[in-house]
DNA sequence: AAGTGTGAACCTCTTCACAGCA
DNA sequence: TGCTGTGAAGAGGTTCACACTT
């Protein structure tokens, strides 16, 4: 089977909010150009993810919401769920936490890690928290496959090391520093100084 | 004059924390492979990127560290200086707002909105904070250009919209949800769960 | 009539490969 | 010799346009 691009797995995040609130205000049927303008994409677009992921709907009636979030469902989560470790109990830290804890059952932030005293051995946002020397143990018990850093940039490079030798394959990184993994590892840096400087820039070019 | 790739400006970003970080330790010249290690990418692009915005070096001793950075800063910064608004003084906020604190002198965060009674009035990571409804009044005052939403998902549009109407021109939005604006306005969406999603379907994938 | 599914064209960004230069 | 600068090829993603369906 041909791979699903990634950016088709980013849009389909975003389809699957979209109809899940659609699903609960009772909606049963969508059009591409309705979900395109809710999702802000185009018709083709839509069309085209939705052919990439095998799904399809009817001239008459367009795509049936709860069958399409289900092929969703399916294609991104997986059945047994995943666990995810986050290193790094800051104020970004416990946003994501906060954000993430009961939200998909099929995801959830298992452990969380740090240096400070204050904050280790105790229940976060529901979520344990442990020092950070405990992280492979951790995860290995735990069997945790993804790994969040949200730790200030010094230290981020040792915590990725650390993950890839437990053999996460899969890390998102907010520390504000380039990181590197071995190939065959997913890493996904989502800079805030870059995302704020690219928006200056073009608040700039567009005075 | 052709435009520059919103791709090369992230990169521009990422050289020029590089560029800093080796200009303290003393170095004064740098190759491409080089950069392109140091920022996780290829030399070809490395080269691609400074021919765009009209950076050249020498064969010999490639590129002139302190002359690059000054023509990185060039591009990214106005030199009067850009002011951000920020709303939604959450644990992201906050993240974002103690990041930003000091770290950029021709990029700063000028003030902070939130609903909370708690928060108003007071400076918080050296920002001074005002109630929503002040948003419009304060954003023309300062000559706000740059708006920051960090607030839950059910109150963003509103915020966008008033951020449009005071003819803001570029949103870098961490709600998770979507966001619609007029053409011509840039806005780019820093989805958590997106990411975090897309890592685990990559985790899952390589299982 | 008004949708979907999709080959093909198009556009954007990345990489190759090599001439030119110090 | 080993780099830079860059035309050209390649890869990836998006949009067009239209046959097909209900």
């Amino acid at each position: 089977m041909i791979p699903i691009p990634e950016k088709t797995i980013e849009r389909m995040s975003r389809y699957r909010r979209v109809l899940n609130n659609l699903l609960e205000e009772g909606r049963k049927h969508i059009y591409s150009h309705e979900l395109a303008s809710l999702s802000s994409g185009t018709p083709a677009q839509v069309r085209r993810d939705l052919m990439i992921i095998g799904h399809s709907g009817s001239p008459r009636n367009g795509y049936e919401i709860k069958l399409l979030r289900n092929d969703i469902n399916e294609l991104m989560d997986d059945p047994e769920g995943q666990k995810i470790a986050l290193t790094g109990i800051g104020y970004l830290g416990r946003a994501i936490m906060n954000y993430f804890m009961g939200r998909r059952p099929k995801l959830t932030i298992a452990a969380a890690f740090d240096i400070d005293p204050e904050k280790i051995n105790r229940v976060i946002s529901g979520c344990r928290c442990y020092h950070t020397d405990q992280l492979e143990e951790i995860i290995r018990k735990e069997n945790i496959t993804i790994g969040i850093i949200t730790t200030p940039a010094a230290g981020a490079q040792k915590i990725v090391d650390t993950y890839v030798k437990t053999g996460i394959k899969a890390i998102v990184n907010w520390a504000p520093t380039i990181l590197h993994v071995p190939e065959g590892v997913f890493l996904e840096t989502r800079d805030i100084t870059m995302s704020i400087e690219k928006a200056a820039f073009f608040a700039k070019t567009n005075k």
